[in-house]
DNA sequence: ATTTAAATAGTACGAACGTTCGATTCTAAA
DNA sequence: TTTAGAATCGAACGTTCGTACTATTTAAAT
């Protein structure tokens, strides 16, 4: 144990953040309220306050916690897999797991971030895209080694593949939230699937353990 | 001419219409304000209040406007291509023309709305859902036609195909206006191209005019 | 146990929010 | 030209927002 014991601070902290990140995901960057916050803690607005120095960097520190846990559900499990496309079908899984169990009942502070914060300069915005561009290029390193592989066919975009698989994810959320479709899911794994096959070598969509009837499906 | 001329009173609540259809792209159906919107016309809060009993009014009416306007815009001029994959390839490209024209630089009312009201009840989301399928049910009617017209293999599911063509057009915004990425025109017109492959028949890809280069990049 | 620093509370501020209401200006029909 | 009704304004209401400042309580180090 290098770890000593958090101080009382360190432990609101991370207690605010927590409830901040639930706000968050439901209400947005911009609804993400000191005065909401407090109430939700028991505590006092200057009291929430005094823990990060102006709204700005509470919602930084909402970006980044929770680029953190979607790196820690999404990304790191799936390294256990094999490289190639074993594990890029994993990550999916472990994605669409999140999805189904806090970012479709909850919220997602990626998408609701990127909407409000498109247009508009400044540091929450730059921060927005700094923590995107992490977890994709992490991922983009992943499509590569699948390439390397043999998994996925030498012509392959990366960038394109990418592209179209947070297409799905971003319908997914539209089409679950708004519409309340619950063949969203679904039809989100049949569009990984068919991106897999068009851009799959042989040998790599033989790892995935297709069943006939899923090929045939997408 | 059978329209007798507009009253003063509805000729302003266009005026009105129009600047709040303007701060509601930019800043969403929430940032959409009453001051705002009174400033921007240099009107007094209450004169611009009076057209509309509420904000929620308002907010609805911006909602039927902008689904006016998208289906003038990418819909209707497509009906004077042929039926079939023609047709569906005219609409993907007037959606593209208009997503780069108005709703990259100005943002979209559909994806703000959809993202700040999908888990909020009330009018306001409910109207949002109308729109949404309303659109969504006359495009779909397009891709059946296309079907019924042999461009369409007979196995394919219409409702995924949307799902697809919707996800390729929200990420197209995300990395246009978040990313700030120029290429994301190019990858959703790719991404299109390959979800029409892999669901059309020989006969109805043959219609499109794709050339060897795009058959081989897709 | 005492002291020092950290953590939290309390209060106040100016600004903006949606909405109401009475007064005023303007438009259009008589 | 008069007049009734529509259109617009101006001021005010009660809330909530983020933030600043000072006080008080609590935790940690001596």
């Amino acid at each position: 144990m290098t770890t000593t014991k958090p101080s009382k601070g360190t432990q609101t902290r991370e207690r605010i953040l927590d409830a901040a990140l639930a706000i968050a995901s439901r209400d947005g960057l911009e609804g993400l309220t000191i005065g909401l916050l407090a109430e939700a803690l028991a505590m006092s607005k200057s009291g929430v306050f005094a823990h990060f120095g102006s709204r700005e960097e509470l919602q930084i520190a909402v970006i980044d916690e929770y680029g953190r846990r979607f790196m820690d559900d999404v990304f790191h499990p799936a390294l256990r897999q094999p490289r190639g496309l074993p594990r890029l079908a994993a990550m999916f899984e472990n994605w669409l797991h999140r999805v189904q169990t806090v970012e479709i009942p909850n919220g997602c502070v990626f998408i609701s971030g990127a909407v409000e914060f498109d247009d508009r300069e400044g540091p929450v915005r730059d921060r927005m895209v700094l923590v995107t561009e992490g977890w994709r290029g992490e991922m983009l390193k992943a499509v590569r080694l699948a390439m390397a592989e043999g998994h996925l066919r030498a012509d392959c975009d990366p960038e394109q593949l990418l592209f179209e698989v947070y297409g799905t994810m971003l319908v997914l959320h539209h089409d679950a939230r708004l519409l309340r479709d619950p063949r969203a899911v679904e039809r989100a794994r049949a569009s990984f699937l068919r991106a897999i096959q068009a851009c799959g070598t042989p040998a790599g969509i033989a790892l995935l353990g297709v069943s006939p009837e899923q090929r045939r499906a997408a």
